[in-house]
Formats: structure tokens, sequence, C-alpha cells
DNA sequence: TTGAAAGCGCTAACAT
DNA sequence: ATGTTAGCGCTTTCAA
């Protein structure tokens, strides 16, 4: 009742191991007379053989795996990422494995040496910093990564991310449209590619709508959390600031003002209006529903993943920066100032 | 600059590998004298070694990993689990893999087959229905298995849950008290632990409460999933039912219920009051907030990373039903009939 | 086209 | 207390 061995087969088709791997194998099985394939893969077949992946490994220093890091899952922007990624590698017989870092980077390096000393072929960064120095070390050994979501302050390093920068023009332009004038913009944090480039494009799309930044306000939180929004939002509004529309980094940070504005009895919208981005799930649900720019997360990891079987296949020298273009999504969450 | 393997460090050392080996690992140290397992190990780490994880697998059947099935990431009940489970494996140097299986028998079976084939030693599973030959072949083969939030029809499988009749019966309570008798459950698949224990218990406590079973109305669903909850109630208001409340079987048909509340112009609660089971994340910033049973989903994880590693050390013949208790979380989507 | 031989890096009997 | 030997299951030169 052993597992049966490559051994087993080959004993059992009348030939050598070597051949029984050779005919096994796709790639080599051109080597091999088509009758001893064939014998030797109905024998196989009949003895129910399964290649060993742990001998093949130690063997090819190979492992048809990818190693997927991931801040945290509980966030419900990346399980549409993971499942992105894990569609695409499925059918071309490689499997993802995860780990959450909670954006601590000891863990990630835990992460990723136990990922390396297990022979994964590559890597899916969702926790790119704008400086990394994991991921230079990384690119510097020619190991194939892709940053998805996030990337790195030089494009020395392939990534698949949403257009944060056509996104918050478009929800700027919304609030705009809709009379908003003093808005303030909840940034995320600053050494990440998603907080910096959200900003500054608030920044722009503010000088493209003529707005007066003394009118804006803009507050850096210390993390894309509900907990930082909601803290940044308290602090902002014991500080007596005035506004009537909060430009939320992302969803999570939109989040924490939900509860904020709550507690102190504001109305959303019809005292200030909270527009989010990334459309995770469930902000569809909330109350109100959440505006929010929607960023293609399902798509973001298929893209990265097909990018890294690419890398795989034939190392680029130049690394690709793909933006996917985003939607906004207008709910129940911005609409008052109407005024001239 | 290649790795070093242990042969360097033996070199280092002017030892065998053998003793090399012995000098490094824990268990076998003893068998060494302390000088030169001393030795041993600031030469290892002096060159920076570290243990191929592949080889010793190849070598010991074992991996220091559980596979962890999940039917999907993105149903925000099991990413808590999973951080659970990880929380727990973490620090005693073992790892989890993760599988999304969609429900589909046939990916999990791949995904078992895929992890015993590397030598995982043993499985948290989230996917158990209530028959299932796969885990009875597990069962069978003596692999360590713990089934998490859902159990087999016959407990030959260690299990941690919830306390589902407990929450039920909480559920109702609270709704009978508010004045509702014309409450519908809306009941999970039968041939899930979840689904059934928490019909039966939607029966039974409604003879507790002197309920007549004709008031009330039960419908199954075919699956955990929103589409479901709407569809399902969709079918119940083209029949007219009566009702006033409605008691899901779980948070994700509470959602689809709102859905169609929605739709069909009825508010909530003032119109049909809606409970929920397990108050996974975001539950509570639905508008009207989801009045919901509390399941411990981080510990539940916990607890089964726990009994599982209990299992790998001592094996048991008698195997463990954990049930861990709920709580009843009053929000806002009940309140009205408030009548005699 | 097939076989022989070697070895990936480690651990565990067995021997000394 | 340490070394010797063998082998986990596979792939890949090299030779025939």
């Amino acid at each position: 009742m052993r597992r049966p061995t490559l051994r087993d087969v080959a004993d059992g088709a009348g030939v050598h191991p070597a051949t029984a791997s050779r005919a096994l194998n796709p790639q080599t099985r051109h080597l091999v007379s088509p009758e001893t394939a064939d014998r030797v893969n109905r024998v196989a077949r009949a003895l129910g053989y399964r290649p060993n992946p742990v001998a093949r490994s130690l063997k090819t220093s190979r492992s048809s795996s990818i190693g997927l890091i991931i801040p945290d899952l509980t966030n419900p922007l990346f399980p549409p990422i993971v499942r992105g990624v894990e569609d695409v590698l499925g059918p071309v017989g490689y499997n993802a494995w995860i780990a959450n870092t909670d954006n601590d980077p000891a863990r990630e390096e835990a992460a990723v040496e136990s990922m390396r000393s297990r022979n994964v072929e590559g890597f899916v960064f969702a926790t790119a910093r704008l400086e990394h120095p994991l991921l230079e070390d990384l690119a510097a050994a020619n190991t194939p990564v892709v940053l998805v979501n996030r990337r790195l302050a030089k494009p020395t390093v392939p990534s698949v991310t949403a257009d944060d920068a056509a996104g918050i023009s478009m929800a700027l332009h919304h609030l705009v449209e809709e009379g908003h004038k003093r808005i303030v913009h909840l940034a995320g944090p600053q050494d990440l590619s998603t907080g910096v480039n959200r900003l500054r494009a608030f920044r722009q799309a503010l000088h493209e709508h003529g707005l007066d930044e003394n009118q804006t306000r803009i507050e850096v939180c210390r993390s894309w959390t509900e907990a930082a929004g909601a803290e940044t939002l308290n602090k902002l509004l014991a500080e007596g600031a005035d506004f009537t529309a909060i430009l939320a980094g992302n969803d999570m940070l939109a989040l924490g003002c939900y509860d904020v504005l709550a507690e102190h009895g504001l109305r959303c919208p019809e005292d200030v209006s909270v527009v989010g981005f990334n459309d995770a799930a469930f902000m569809d649900k909330l109350t109100p529903a959440l505006t929010t720019v929607h960023s293609p997360q399902y798509e973001l990891g298929a893209e990265a993943a097909r990018m890294l079987l690419e890398e795989l296949s034939e190392p680029r020298t130049h690394p690709r920066s793909v933006v996917l273009p985003v939607t906004f999504k207008v709910r129940g969450s911005t609409a008052p100032p109407r005024s001239p």
C-alpha cells in the first residue's frame, strides 16, 4: 500500500527508471520510443503513480510554485487579488504559497526566506514600499518578482497597479461637480506608492479645477486602516476644520470616517460627503453606500500572475509597469453642496 | 556565493555532516559533546547556513507544514479563521498551505493530493460536508485532520465549531421578545452541519417559545451566498408569504435579503426585521447594521490549529468535538412588532 | 533509443 | 561522542 515510485513504474514497464522519467515527462517524452512511452504511461496510470514533488524539487531546484506576499488577508482588498493570481497559475500547473506579513518587514523577510528555501520560482508582492531593500535584493539576485497594487520609487521591478491618478481625478471632479469646495484629502502612508500617487494626484486635480489649496486640507494617515482614518478625522474635527467633503485615499480610511461622523452626529452625505478608493467588497453595502473608485482587484492579481509567468519563461531586462484602468462608482455617500 | 549546505558547515567545523546535523538539531543536540555542538552552531551562524527544507522533507517525509482547506477566501468569514490558524502554528515553526476549493470536491481532492505529496503533516478543513468520503479516507489513513466551522454527520473527525444551536435560540428569542410571531428561517444547504444544525435549532426554539410552526416558514437556500439569499427571499415575496422577520442562517443570506427588501421598497427594520449568523467582517457597517450571532472566527481557527498540533504530537483514538460559545449582537436590523 | 551512474541535501541506522 | 553508510525519489549527464 506504499505510494508507488518511479522505480515501481519502471519495473512494471520493464525499463530503467531514467527511461520511465523521460517517458512521463512531456518535455522529454520525445527522447523515448512511442511504444515504450505508451507502455510506461499505461503502467503509471494503472499503478496510480504520482510524481513526488519533493524529490523532484530537490533534484531540479524548482517547485512549480510561486510565493504570494500579502499584508493582510482580512483586508477585503486582497482576497480577490489572491483569487486572480490563483486562477491564472492553476491551469498551467503552478500554485501559490500565501504569506501574511502584517506589514512587518521581519515577517516578510522570514516568509520570503522560507519560500526561497522551498524553491519557489518567483514572487508576487502586494506589500511593496517605495524603498524596499528586500525587493532590491531579490531583483539583484534575478529572482522573478512582480508587484501588485503598489510599486517601488524606481521602476526596477515590474508592477501591475490601478490608475491611482485617474481615480483621484475622477473622484475630485465628481465632488467639485456637486458643488463641494472645501474638500479634505485623507492621504495614505507616504512610504507607499498608493499613498504618494493619490496625494500627488489630489494636488494636481485641485489645480486643474482651479481650487485654492488653502480651502482644502490634506492630512496623512499612519496606515490604510479604519482605525487610522477614524483617528485622523477625529483630529480634524477637534481642530474645527471646515469642510463639506472627504476624499479618502482608500475605502478603509473612508470606513473610519463613517464611524467618526456617526459618533459626532454628522450625517453622510447631508453634512459631509465621503469618497473612497478601491471599491473593496461590501463597500456598496454600507449606509449610505460608499461612492468610490473601483479598482479591478481580481484583474490586478490575474495580470500580475500572467506577467510573472512570462518572466519565468523569458526573463526581461526591462521591467514593465502595467496600469489598469479604474472606474468611478457613484453611490449614496456624496451629494449636498449644490450652491453656485 | 552558493547557499551553504550542511556539508559546508561540517567542513568548516571539522566534523562529519552527520555530526553537524545532530548538533544543529535541537532534539539530537544532546548526542553531541557541548564543545563540538557549539563549534558547529557558530560555524553555521557565521556561514549563514539555513537547512534545506526540501532535502529534509525528502528524507523525513515531514514538512513542518499543514494544509488549510478553505471554500473561498473572499467570503469574509474565512480570513479571520486563517489568521487564527497561522498565529498558532507560526510560533511553533509550522506553516499553513492554503487552498481555495470553491466548494468543488474535485478541486478539493486535487489540493489535498498535492499537499499530501508535499508531505503536509495534517489538515485543517473548513469545507466539511455531512457526508464527506475524502475526509473518511484521510481519517482511515490516520492523517491528522481537524474540522473547523463545519463537521461530519458522525463525529469521527475532531472539530471546532461555533454553538449553532445556542446562536439560533438567542436569535429567535430576541425576535420573539420584540413581538415577532411570523418569522421566516432561511436555512442553509442541508448537506452541511451548519445548515442542518441551525435549522434543527430553529424548529426546537420555535417549540420552546410556544410558536406555531404553521405561522412560520422555513426555506432552504441552495448555498450560503448573498445570491442564494436573494433568490430565496424573492421567491417567498412572489408567493405573497406573510412575515415580519427573517432569521437568516448566515450573514451572506441576510445580505441577500437586504438587497431584495430594498428592491421591493420594504424598509428594514420597519417592515421586516433581519437577523444573521456569524457576524462576519463589515456586517456591523451595513445600513441598518446587521443584528447577528457572533461566532468567534479567529478563535475557531486558533483552536483548530491547537487541536491539530496536539493530534500531531499525541494522536488520539477518540476525536474531540469542541463547541465555542457565541454571543448575540443586537444592532439596527431588528425592532418593530411590539404588539401584545 | 535506452541504461548506468551520480547526486540534489539531508537524516538515521549502525558501527566504532 | 563521532563517523560510516545508505537512501529518501527523482532527473540528467554520459556512455553504449
